[in-house]
DNA sequence: AGCGACATGACAATCATTCTCACAACGGAT
DNA sequence: ATCCGTTGTGAGAATGATTGTCATGTCGCT
């Protein structure tokens, strides 16, 4: 059984005053500047036991280290992070879930599950970006239940 | 500026020889079976080279490993993973990116770019059998249990 | 053949994450 | 409130993938 420790309450705190993605490093870090005094090692134990009971979500960068949320959906959803501020923005795409599962049963394949994180540039970072601006909208298909923070 | 050295051929020739992502240390361990004497830091340099000229696809594993596989379609596409086997298969879903890229921009986000690989079980080892390539069943059924990681 | 830039290899260095294990603290029972 | 078995913690070592270092190799061109 899970109990409550000192620990684990400052380190469910500290996550619930953070709205980005933040590593296990950066957690800790906030929380020895807090005043917390918290092994690094139970930070990665008690972020790992956190997300494997859907309390908290994870993300995978491209080198390969793990980010922490505590996301407001419980359900599945996925990210749209801001590569420049980390800004996240949860949202819901029913559509874009059974499209997968459809092309995925296409080719025989069950007990389907997906990654999907869409990142980019938020609103307040979207200064002089590089080229000439890209804009492959084309479709809108509007239907997203995007639910911001 | 690129040259051609018997490394990289050598490291291309097995990748072309292999239809699963595989880890750069795997490629590594192949390539020394196969009588190749390549060090492990030229695998790791070299399949880096190929992924960013987009020769190779890369996959970051759920443990934050790098996964290399050379694609038959070089352009922007997916791939639909089997969780036993490795098998892969790749697939496009413009739907999919109109949609994602269409919430993006609805959130003030531009320069958007996303993530999207669907793992499962292929026909060989769901425990039972399907058709033999095409199977255009849909069942709507699916039990997708989020497994955050 | 000669040359200079790029590539390689062996190994050290990083870095995130996990393991180890002695010790501390939770919490249900007493 | 006290006991006590269980679970959690902390410090540091260990792990393992990836990257950096740098002397040496060799590719492509003249």
């Amino acid at each position: 059984m899970q109990r409550n420790t000192r620990q684990r309450t400052a380190i469910l705190e500290t996550l619930s005053r953070q709205d980005d993605f933040r590593s296990a490093q950066q957690i800790h870090e906030q929380m020895k500047a807090d005043g917390e005094t918290v092994g690094l090692a139970t930070v990665y134990r008690n972020l790992q036991a956190l997300s494997r009971s859907g309390r908290l979500d994870v993300l995978v960068a491209g080198d390969g280290e793990s980010q922490y949320r505590q996301c407001a959906d419980t359900g599945h959803h996925h990210h749209l992070v801001c590569r420049e501020c980390g800004r996240t923005v949860e949202f819901l795409a029913p559509k874009l879930e059974s499209a997968m599962t459809a092309i995925a049963h296409e080719h025989g394949f069950t007990d389907v599950d997906h990654t999907l994180e869409v990142f980019g540039l938020c609103a307040d970072h979207t200064g002089q970006s590089v080229g000439p601006d890209e804009d492959l909208d084309d479709d809108p298909d509007d239907e997203d239940e995007g639910r911001a923070r």
